[in-house]
DNA sequence: TTACAATTTCAATAATTCCTGAAATTACGA
DNA sequence: TCGTAATTTCAGGAATTATTGAAATTGTAA
């Protein structure tokens, strides 16, 4: 199978981006072909599209599985299994968020939280405790509002980010979460 | 030079996450030192402090100048640089959305421009721009939303945290950025 | 300028991660 | 259940990335 010109620089550009964003280049490969293929394809169809070996596709699936970055499905009269990327690209960057989250942020958040359960037995370690608990405030202020946000519908998601630094009209300082 | 159990253990933590975030582990544990340190640190106490080389300490100090992640000053009478991480947590958080903005989003931004150009020529090659070209808008949105929010102050993003999802409070249908 | 401390560069190699083909396993129709 | 298509696992080699010591460079005080 082969890929026209301008789905193969996506893919080359996503590929390459991959080993940025925590992925291997395969695998960003394989998610840039199914996010712009205009029909669902099965693994065969991935490896004669991208020159890769069968087990290597395979993998690859398998991680972007792990990441809910694609939805498997079958298609009448055929035993394998067709992959394709979610339609709504707001579903999909909200996924990405949780996921990269669940990855990158929630292990330190664990782990400080845990560190900061007895107290520092010493000045130096006093002023440690203090930055990591800054640290542990910050990281659990941005994921509880991610948290929040995350239940926002796509519509209103969209509205939220053209509202911009306009949010700060709503932030008075006598602001509280519940009030008018 | 030694270094405490929970300094220790911050660490060693960063220094294992560093690799989930694009930077490498000693990297990562180097920033953690800085980060918990009570007073600047030089090149030669942080090789101490972390048994790693001259040379790997001087690399890693060189990318998270990059990264602006640390000020470089002076001592009296000491010709030596010393390091330390930023006092304000929320400026740290700020500019680190920045930088991985700059190198995980922009290069993607620029790529879909440019390949959008020119009109597709082929019904499979519309439904790639299409796709392509939904992608390039939740990406200027975010980054659009981006901009605008790094200029809240530290106060205010913590306002805008806390108010978490009762922004939908204020995201009204017949809300535009400019209407009160 | 010289002397030397501080820092950086860089080529070699160590460590890690990626990719493959072969073998094993799983799933399904007959 | 059997046979076979589809998929996964996994050990070994390929490719990439990280780390080091030695050499080169930079900066500064005398």
């Amino acid at each position: 199978m082969d890929v026209t010109p301008l789905k193969q620089r996506f893919i080359l550009h996503l590929g390459e981006m991959g080993s940025r964003w925590g992925i291997n280049r395969t695998v960003g490969q394989i998610y840039a072909l199914l996010f712009v293929s205009d029909r669902p394809l099965n693994a065969d169809d991935i490896v004669k599209a991208l020159g890769l070996s069968r087990s290597n596709v395979s993998m690859g699936l398998k991680e972007l599985q792990s990441w809910r970055l694609v939805n498997m499905q079958h298609l009448p009269d055929d035993r394998r299994v067709y992959f394709s990327a979610p339609e709504d690209i707001w579903e999909i960057f909200r996924v990405l968020l949780e996921e990269r989250r669940k990855r990158e942020i929630d292990p330190t958040m664990s782990m400080l939280r845990d560190a900061l359960m007895e107290p520092p037995s010493s000045s130096e370690d006093e002023h440690a405790a203090e930055r990591m608990q800054e640290m542990l405030e910050m990281i659990e202020m941005t994921t509880g509002w991610l948290d929040d946000v995350k239940d926002l519908s796509p519509n209103n998601v969209v509205r939220l980010m053209k509202l911009g630094g306009g949010v700060s009209r709503f932030l008075k300082p006598g602001n509280r979460k519940t009030a008018e």
